[in-house]
DNA sequence: ATGCGTGTTGCACAAAATGCAACGCACCTG
DNA sequence: CAGGTGCGTTGCATTTTGTGCAACACGCAT
């Protein structure tokens, strides 16, 4: 494609990880200083870099605002946030909103869990597409030349021994996702940590976006996370009614 | 500087406006079809733009996730330090940077006085929070309720006779607070200590820190100290700026 | 079929990006 | 204070790289 622009876009994951000086930038590039030095002015003139007072580079302002704007344009956030800032309140663990992505899936929304103990997690990180409840929803979904295709891609990390192991384990468990239209997560990221999860659809009925409930073994079991799963549909099902223009906000 | 990094980042700014397709891409860059076509690509490799189902592209989800991982990484210390330094060496004083986090207001950071008379205080010490200046800035600006909860959970303790008495005063002094944009504490906390505070903010306007500037009554009477005030919110302005990645050009 | 509006590809040419080497500059250090 | 080191910065010759063109492919409506 564009080696120049692809080399200049290289920088924006670099900086985010941190400021850094213009000879870092140009050796995790791979190119020449005076190189690297145009570049990273062409990012600045649009705001996405900023030299900060001791000269070292980072990400801008002005990506910031863009960000802001991409998130408005995914307008399933906006209408689900008080339905899950009230679940929260309900159940008082953390709860996650995601979606699909060109081969990721990334959270785009989150509110905290009210207990002291909790899970980490990032709005916009990529999800381990491989065990989390919210992707196996959102996979599940995908036409089925396109779920074996990306099944196979993928890498299968055993972050723990529950982890799922392999294309074939993995597709098995889209295939029960499907089925009974909800997903669990018991322990396949963290030892310790569980979800629940349901789906939230467009008024075609396809899957546009996933929400779940995460609490530590130490907070609840897997049983008494599991016994949320009604109220998780519940919610979820209250998004798809809305989201797709049955159930106007209102009339709730 | 960059022509073709320049024209690729400027399609951004364009599909913040709303998802556009090809033809208009190119038209709005001045450019052919199969260049517009090359730029897309790039950015659609890394992310930063996303083909929609009807062909159209639209501002990715990738850049969540560069600016939350940026703004995880920013360090409010850091990038403050060298102005508080400065602050220091115009007006000799004690200058403070402080924190919310779980409930309490923690300094951070700290220039001593240049006076041989200095206030105590230390590094990561929790702060006086019913009386002190940076914490009347960092508690004004939390959401209503959280703020109402958390002023009725403190304690008051006299610590002299012009120490905010109970919660009403103080939910009191934190609306005016947050209407001046600045904050002091005169005498409140040691009979004899002023301090000037102003908010450092973060690119969405949220305060993410506050800083003051202390002096004892015996080197400057509190309205002496008070007429460092711009010098303090100028300051506290110009972090605000760096941290959120403000180019001088967008600072105005 | 036919025409129109898309997006897409291969290619020749010229422009634009590259790396180099040299310079300026601030900061140490002996 | 001379000399050295580590930065960022500049001008320039070289050629890689991006560009626009024209032609093609595809879907859709007529």
């Amino acid at each position: 494609m564009s080696q120049t622009v692809d080399r200049a876009l290289s920088i924006l994951p670099l900086l985010a990880e941190g400021p850094a000086d213009l000879g870092q930038v140009a050796d995790r590039l791979g190119v020449h200083k005076s190189t690297a030095l145009r570049l990273l002015r062409t990012l600045h003139e649009h705001g996405l870099v900023y030299r900060q007072s001791d000269q070292r580079y980072r990400l801008g302002a002005r990506l910031f605002a863009l960000a802001q704007e991409a998130m408005e344009n995914l307008d399933v956030r906006e209408i689900a946030h008080a339905h899950l800032v009230r679940l929260n309140e309900e159940c008082g663990h953390t709860v996650h909103l995601a979606v699909y992505e060109e081969n990721e899936v990334l959270y785009i929304d989150k509110v905290e869990s009210r207990y002291p103990v909790r899970m980490y997690s990032r709005i916009g990180k990529p999800v381990a597409i491989t065990v989390a409840a919210v992707a196996k929803l959102l996979l599940a979904d995908l036409p089925e030349h396109e779920r074996r295709a990306l099944a196979e891609k993928l890498d299968y990390p055993m972050y723990t021994s529950r982890s799922t192991p392999n294309p074939a384990a993995f597709l098995r468990e889209l295939d029960t996702v499907r089925e009974q239209g909800w997903a669990t997560d018991l322990g396949g990221h963290e030892e310790s940590i569980n979800c629940v999860a349901a789906p939230i659809r467009g008024a075609d009925g396809k899957v546009v976006a996933a929400m779940s409930v995460s609490a530590p073994n130490v907070v609840v079991t897997a049983d008494e996370l599991l016994t949320l799963l009604p109220l998780v549909r519940r919610t979820a099902d209250a998004i798809s009614g809305e989201y797709s223009g049955r159930t106007p906000a209102e009339l709730q």
